[in-house]
DNA sequence: ATTGTAAAAGAGCGATCGCTTGGATATCCA
DNA sequence: TGGATATCCAAGCGATCGCTCTTTTACAAT
């Protein structure tokens, strides 16, 4: 039936989701992209369609696999205050882990491409609806089980823990000095430690 | 002498800056720009030099009045609780002012920009330091003049508010749901008031 | 081995990019 | 008012944009 494929398309999505992700959509050419995907221009679209398609692709790969990693533990139906630590402690540490300063995929693709396509918007809010949705998860999860002190809800830093991860991850891509992403978020954690009760 | 320039330059940069703002850098053309500012393109480069000094001229503007209008409040030498609350309030409700989903400019600049330009790095570290250090002034005129509990030292927050905010400004550009945001804010809010002594 | 078929390859499409140039025009000074 | 001079204006520069075509090549089914 013809010839098969030289290329596997979750390794070429995996290349462009990177490149897109270092640069930004417009500052990443076709060129570029055939480049570092090892595919021919014909093979690109061939197989997305588009440059705007093949960076849905990325996008949509991005949160299957980026997102789904570090917020994954979040959606569980066993997170709690331990799963909402560790993510709050890892990405105090995005100055050291992020050196080439890529920042978050979707936090870039919201703010580059905002205003033109409206498709963005839903990403963007589907994108933000998902991290609170996680973190009031994790937090009604530990209010179930008694840990939250008897007046906190964790309803607000659900809202809360969300915006401070938006600011991180513009500093980390920023460069801003990782002592600042630190006390960031060692002060959101301070806040969670303040509505867990104590030895529970 | 010659002759006069039928433009003024403050003019036709507030427009550029405008434009950047909501479209950002890459996909504004040039001929967007000579449209929007009602400048030549010979005009243009006699007076900017290129379309990154153009861009370099609407970031210093966005800071010395959009910027400087939101936070020169803050870093007054009689600046305290007062201006702090009056700040976030503000931008809890930016997505009900910023109907059209421009988001903060260098906040945009920062992730649009900062793998490429070395330059962007200095802007974004001096942007965030900037918000760091004027939250830092109010509330050490806070703590200096006894309105603090005891045990705070406001630093945390003065790290905490700026990433809140840039949370803020991305999903205001990226058109999240404004209860999103007033969540955030509100919760900050919270986080300020737990640090004030009562009845200061 | 032969043949049908789909992918690889690379030249190149029209359009637009950032930017420049030459002649027309308007303003300032003497 | 008469040059001198700097700005305006439109046309268009080479380069690159996203994308497509034709030819060549290699695999799969017979």
């Amino acid at each position: 039936m013809g010839r098969a494929k030289t290329y596997d398309r979750d390794v070429v999505t995996e290349r462009a989701m990177l490149l897109f992700w270092e640069r930004g959509y417009h500052a990443t050419s076709t060129r570029d992209l055939t480049d570092a995907m090892g595919v021919n221009p014909y093979s690109l679209y061939a197989e997305f369609g588009s440059k705007e398609a093949l960076y849905a692709a990325a996008i949509d790969r991005y949160e299957a696999t980026v997102f789904q990693g570090h917020f994954g533990a979040l959606e569980a139906s066993g997170a709690s205050i331990e799963e909402i630590r560790a993510v709050l402690d890892f990405f105090g540490d995005m100055g050291i882990h992020d050196v080439d300063r890529r920042g978050c995929l979707l936090c870039n693709a919201t703010t580059e491409l905002a205003p033109s396509a409206e498709q963005s918007q839903l990403l963007s809010a589907r994108f933000v609806r998902r991290l609170n949705g996680a973190f009031g998860n994790a937090l009604g999860n530990a209010r179930a089980a008694g840990r939250l002190s008897d007046g906190a809800s964790g309803d607000g830093l659900a809202a809360l823990f969300p915006s401070v991860l938006l600011g991180i991850f513009v500093m980390a891509r920023g460069g801003v000095d990782g002592a600042v992403l630190r006390a960031a978020a060692d002060q959101a954690l301070a806040q969670l430690e303040a509505v867990v009760r104590v030895g529970a």
